[in-house]
DNA sequence: ATACACTGGTGTAATTTTTACACAATAGCT
DNA sequence: AGCTATTGTGTAAAAATTACACCAGTGTAT
């Protein structure tokens, strides 16, 4: 029987929850409650059951972490190191997801298995297990996506200004970027619509709003390379 | 101790091979000996030992199919689909693998559970499982790293023409290319380095080979975006 | 009300990259 | 010697990218 579950326990998900906030990206950590890695800082994951297939795990587990359902989720590298857990090989497939921070719909930390912090990327602590290197590989990712897919208008509230679709960018890309020449190029792509409002209770000129069309972006980039990515 | 079967084989690793041949880009395919999908084509893969970690899975299973070692082999997706499998969930990370057909080493089909065949990805038959899907997945991952990692070098011989060096990109991006405009695009990076040597046993003027010099390419590279990729 | 602080919004010229395109040179074969 | 097949080469136009600075609005403090 504790062969059994140990068996069970091969395969978990571990997440990279990406948002913006205050023109900084960051993520989710979970403080954990137990051995091994007590008390220390760690991706938040959990274990997939038997039945259970890993797309419908993947958004359990994050359905029962945040509370938040129909997230942009996305697989991107299995890690299976003999070493890379105490107990023995357990196989953990990586999932980053990205959330609007400032969402009606509340994160809710107490459905959390233990106290959840937003952590700046910039300055992250040592994390638990291999979990540093499971957050860099899953930036590293979402960077190199950012190029191709609508990445940024999911950690976006959905009006928003350039400047803050500006300073997302640069905060992924870890560079500062040129204001009349991001906005030019964001433009000519089409896919913006600009709203008839601005900004509310900025204690400076307000910026315009804007909002990502689906719709148009769909029909500009359907046939860019095949259909599936 | 049945059910302790059943947990050892929850994990799998399939693997893309592809090769190039005759200007067309070919992956291996194996004949299945049981059922299910008796008979029906199949990318070749394996079940992960318990004690072992997924990369040297990979490594192992690969070798046993081809007796090939030291392949460049990439992980690009986890496929995890309770249906995907008529017995039951079994997860699969695939990987491709790249290999220069006309090696010195040749391919011992011997070894192989059953008879291995190339295939055009052109023309590809139905493939058990999900497998098809799984192909598809990979030829698109190869496709998008085509263009920052220096894969072809992987599928060429280690002296090529730059014909051929557009052929093989001609296959792997399925379209035409410029032949002055891929020439000088490719000598513009500066990794490619010209041979005093020329192309044997060709009953037309023969081209000038070259070699891709793997010191400079990271020279050149080392600070593109971070470290890993 | 005026000045100040702060952010929003805009255009142009230079440079670089990408694209389109055609023909002479070479080697084997007859 | 002439035929055939492939190699190898340059230039001009178009498009994309980069660099760069100042006035316009809006709320706040005086």
């Amino acid at each position: 029987m504790e062969q059994l579950v140990k068996f069970e326990s091969e395969f978990s998900i571990d997440c990279v929850i990406f948002g913006f906030e205050a023109g900084e990206l960051k993520i989710l950590l979970i403080e954990r409650n137990d051995e091994p890695f007590k008390d220390w800082p760690a991706l938040p994951g959990n274990l997939v059951e038997n039945d259970e297939g890993i797309e419908e795990a993947a958004e359990r587990i994050l359905h029962e972490l945040t509370g938040l359902d129909d997230l942009h989720m996305e697989q991107f590298h299995t890690f299976g190191d003999v070493h890379r857990h105490p107990r023995g090989r357990i196989i953990t497939v990586a999932y980053y997801a990205l959330i609007r921070i400032d969402s009606q719909k509340e994160l809710k930390p107490g459905q959390l298995a233990k106290k959840a912090l937003w952590h700046t990327v910039n300055d992250l602590p040592k994390l638990a297990f291999d979990h540093t290197e499971i957050f860099k590989t899953g930036f590293n990712k979402l960077r190199r996506r950012l190029s191709y897919q609508p990445i940024a208008y999911e950690l976006l509230p959905e009006k928003f200004t350039l400047t803050q679709l500006q300073q997302l960018y640069e905060a992924i890309l870890n560079k500062k970027l040129d204001k009349r020449n991001f906005r030019k190029k964001m433009l000519s792509y089409g896919f913006l619509k600009e709203l008839d409002e601005k900004q509310k209770n900025v204690s400076f000129r307000a910026a315009k709003l804007y909002k990502f069309d689906r719709r148009k972006y769909s029909k500009i980039f359907q046939n860019e390379l095949g259909v599936d990515v």
